[in-house]
DNA sequence: GTTGTGACGGGTC
DNA sequence: CGACCCGCCACAA
């Protein structure tokens, strides 16, 4: 295994386990996976994702800011991937407001 | 033990 | 609306 690879903290596990519980078609908040796990806060939740190690297996993507904002995919805070990630939610019939905004009513 | 960083959140201007 | 600031927690060096 490369030494750029780390394994996953109890923390971080805690909150890839929270994430798979979001059902298709609905998102969640940085913030709500923080109290969900009653771990950290919502920059600790987006650090590990960041990280996220178990991607497609983690539906990373249904985690959103507060704000409807799609915050990040892959390690990227906007480009393709962003874009991507935004069309994944449309074809999961997630509501949204805007162009790069989810509508807080599909929050979990 | 200290410092810097980050896919955040809320408040202020 | 956007731009800016501060606080928050977890992690790596």
């Amino acid at each position: 295994m490369n030494a750029e690879s780390r394994q996953p903290t109890d923390f971080e596990m805690a909150v890839y386990d929270a994430v798979r519980l979001v059902p298709a078609g609905k998102v969640t908040t940085y913030g709500k996976i923080a109290e969900r796990i009653s771990r950290g806060t919502a920059r600790s939740v987006g650090t590990a994702l960041a990280k996220n190690p178990y991607a497609p297996e983690v539906p990373c993507h249904r985690v959103v800011r507060a704000d409807g904002s799609l915050g990040g995919f892959y390690g990227e805070t906007s480009g393709p991937e962003i874009e991507r990630k935004e069309k994944m939610l449309v074809r999961e019939q997630v509501p949204f407001i805007k162009q790069g905004k989810v509508d807080p009513v599909a929050f979990y």
